[in-house]
DNA sequence: CCTGGAGTTGTCCTA
DNA sequence: TTAGGACAACTCCAG
């Protein structure tokens, strides 16, 4: 008997954001649809909701697959260890890791923190992620008159924003399969070069897709296995598989230190002295009017899209932190809310790293250049175009920079700087000296 | 316990 | 124009 539990009020600080419950809608929605509408939906407090239901259909026996956000793990621990002691068997399953986090280990049983040894080590070498299983064949359905309606649960936003991201996801198993299958079909064969230039279409558009269980990892691994079964020792496959281990090491972090989403693995970034009064320039990135095109172009497609290409996910991350000296967290709770992947791992995850303050941290000196990172990565300007159109006119020569481009080409190109496109925010030779100087205080 | 190599994704300067 | 080294020092990890 299929049911689903929206639980905001054990998830605390991490209910769901804007974009993640435009998609868990409209997922749930889909799976209803596929169940003839016999999905069972409730609202509240699963620690209450799940014994109550138990007592009232004479079940004997209850399985979930297990969540491995901290505030996921202490409610189920306690769930199950009530209906364990009240004689119901609890069986639970891992349905969106390849591998247990508890299980990868170093010799010494501690667990890792650098990516590397962790994936290739401690996965690779251990047992390969089980085949995908097939649909069940038989399934019952509880009818009770508790259940919710979808559109009861506040889920779906009040708002028309979401309404954008229709033209761009289908939160269905379908849509993931087809995602998957266009990823195999076209872009694997390129994928590790292809994945660095936000321009191509070259990344898999997997990841809200694996967040919410659409399809799992165990799909994608093998699926992709299997389109290159000849060559174990393709660079591309290699990458992306990585790319999936890169998510599992997220998930690993925030099991083994589940503070991970709100305070510095180091602890010496506890001192970094980030810049006060900082509402201005936060709202600026936002709202992707920093005057940076590649920037801008980034903060934009994640608030059109509710998804942000990955190289563009690392370099805003820098700006935000390192050129802007804005703390981490606030650029984590954007993403939070307008990712439509929103996953407290991958995304907590992901800005310690960027901000240098992670478990396997960056050298403090990478600090991303916007305009080299635009003109090795995005050189004729078309993702910039794509998402700023008031730069559309320019010339990709000046679209990197373009206070740098003289006053008639501006004027030919329509562009008015301070007017229809702002002047950049800060210099970026003088903030990266000042994060710099800023780092150089936190060591001591 | 010691040792040595390495650490996703960079930038800048110099030769 | 381009390739290579400096940018710190530290921690992690395996042998």
């Amino acid at each position: 008997m299929p049911i689903f539990i929206l639980d905001d009020e054990s998830a605390g600080e991490w209910k769901y954001g804007g974009a993640s419950r435009w998609f868990l809608y409209e997922a749930l929605n889909n799976l209803s649809k596929q169940l003839d509408h016999k999905l069972s939906i409730f609202q509240g407090d699963a620690k209450a909701i799940i014994p109550e239901l138990i007592k009232k259909v004479g079940a004997s026996s209850i399985y979930w697959n297990r969540c491995y956000e901290p505030w996921c793990i202490k409610r189920d621990a306690l769930i199950k260890g009530n209906l364990k002691s009240e004689g119901i068997t609890v069986k639970t399953f891992n349905a969106s890791l390849l591998w247990e986090p508890w299980e990868v280990l170093k010799k010494d049983g501690s667990p890792y923190k650098v990516f590397t040894p962790f994936y290739r080590k401690g996965c690779l070498m251990s047992q390969p992620p089980r085949y995908p299983l097939d649909t069940p064949v038989e399934m019952n359905f509880l009818s009770s008159d508790d259940c919710k309606d979808l559109n009861t649960l506040g889920l779906k936003p009040s708002s028309d924003w979401f309404k954008k991201l229709e033209n761009f996801w289908d939160a269905s198993t379908k849509g993931a399969l087809s995602k998957l299958s266009i990823f195999l079909d076209s872009a694997l064969s390129d994928y590790r070069e292809g994945r660095n230039f936000p321009g191509r279409k070259c990344v898999s558009f997997l990841s809200p897709y694996l967040r919410y269980g659409l399809v799992s990892p165990n799909i994608v691994w093998h699926a992709a296995l299997s389109a290159n079964p000849n060559n174990l020792e393709d660079k591309n496959l290699d990458t992306f598989l990585s790319e999936l281990g890169w998510r599992e090491f997220s998930y690993y972090l925030l099991f083994h230190f589940p503070d991970l989403p709100t305070t510095n693995l180091q602890k010496k970034f506890d001192r970094f002295p980030w810049r006060s009064n900082a509402e201005d320039f936060f709202e600026k990135w936002k709202w992707g009017l920093t005057g940076y095109p590649l920037i801008d172009a980034g903060m934009r497609e994640l608030y059109e899209t509710g998804y942000m290409h990955n190289r563009l996910r690392m370099v805003v991350g820098s700006f935000l932190v390192k050129n802007l000296l804005i703390d981490w967290r606030y650029g984590e709770q954007w993403f939070w809310d307008c990712l439509v992947d929103a996953d407290l791992a991958s995304n907590s995850a992901g800005w310690q790293w960027i901000a240098g303050c992670g478990a396997d941290a960056a050298p403090y000196f990478r600090i991303f250049n916007p305009i080299t990172q635009s003109e090795k990565f995005d050189s004729e300007g078309m993702y910039i175009k794509q998402h700023v159109p008031e730069l559309s006119g320019l010339p990709s020569k000046y679209i990197h920079a373009p206070w740098q481009a003289p006053e008639s080409i501006l004027k030919e190109s329509g562009v008015e700087l301070g007017n229809n496109y702002p002047y950049p925010i800060v210099d970026i030779k003088a903030s990266r000296q000042k994060a710099l100087e800023a780092f150089a205080q936190t060591k001591m």
